[in-house]
DNA sequence: TCCGAGAGCTAGCGTTGCTAGGAACGAGGA
DNA sequence: TCCTCGTTCCTAGCAACGCTAGCTCTCGGA
């Protein structure tokens, strides 16, 4: 019985060791540099190995795509409690979103750009996913107009930042005035 | 000299085959499905003729979003002008953005998605992109504040759009809703 | 009629995601 | 202590990918 423990117990850090590995290779080298040969050999292990833990490729990317929630979660939590006032709350929440795709792009992508067959927009999307939109929501209560349905209103908000980065990010839009650009879509989102 | 006329102009007919090819086949199934062999196979003609035409498969793609580029910016404008008043530009700008990229996700994709080596945030740009710009850029001109920059206004602007656009394909957000947020957009963004 | 340039083909390289099939290891029973 | 059987993991290989080397064959020009 406690053979059988040990066992799971090994399995399970073996596959948290698969995903993390997949994590700094993508946030190295991007996602295309991570490989099935690339991240057995980073593991230590065969190829096949990876394939008794997950479906595919994809059930590696979004596996990471969920640890990848958990820490946006918390930045949008942190940034939004630090906030001074309700007011800023919004500012603060916009400009940790942002520098969390622009700190980490291969997380950011896995989670909101790449295809990866992981439920999203219905109740069984990952719960921090769903923790992150609710910092969204929280930023924009203050400023939700009379009538105005407040989880659309976010879902209108969170799209813009998630085009100003994207774009930013596909070299479609300058850099450098980015922060000028976040300023006018606060200007336009706080009522 | 009259020989040589008609090789250029063939060749130049056979280019033109490539990028239709390769553009129909994505709209059909998807850039995943366009392989330099399938796109031989469909052109009658093997598959290393592709490279005396283009540097490699991206430059193809490249090539697809520099036709794709005239036909949105031929949309926006014929939205744009068909609007009955300068107010309603804007709404009508917006809708016919984001109805092009649900009609032609792959030609959206290619232009405004992938890596595609193609200059974009430069005058290098392709003419057609500036065009489509500024569509955007009319459109939002009657709603910029006093002291607001236009253009990084019109670049805020087309952001949220290509956020609402690329949220909805990847499954982020239910399409269903997608009028109402565009809504909610065009009422925060018409000051 | 012959020659040479060039166009286009066949074949193949290295890489990808993924899988089949066998070897080796180790727990449990005689 | 030895055998057996199930599990685990590796080697090897498949089909498909983007791309290229090198040969063949056509066809215009002398």
């Amino acid at each position: 019985m406690s053979i059988q423990a040990r066992r799971e117990r090994e399995r399970a850090e073996r596959e948290k060791l698969i995903i993390t590995a997949a994590c700094e290779l993508a946030e190295a080298e991007g996602w295309e540099a991570v490989t099935t040969r690339r991240l057995a050999e980073r593991i230590e292990y065969s190829q096949p190995v990876l394939y008794s833990h997950f479906k595919g490729k994809g059930a590696i990317m979004a596996a990471v795509a969920v640890e990848g929630c958990v820490i946006l979660a918390d930045e949008l939590r942190a940034a939004r409690t630090a906030a001074p006032d309700a007011g800023s709350a919004l500012a603060a929440v916009g400009a940790a979103y942002t520098a969390f795709a622009e700190r980490r792009p291969a997380l950011y992508d896995v989670i909101f750009s790449q295809n990866v067959d992981l439920p999203f927009a219905t109740p069984e999307a990952p719960a921090a996913l769903h923790a992150a939109f609710g910092e969204l929501v929280e930023g924009l209560r203050p400023h939700a107009g009379d009538g105005e349905d407040l989880g659309l209103l976010t879902e209108t908000y969170w799209a813009a930042l998630h085009g100003l980065v994207t774009l930013m990010r596909g070299k479609r839009l300058p850099a450098e005035q980015h922060e000028r650009r976040l300023e006018l879509l606060l200007k336009r989102f706080a009522a």
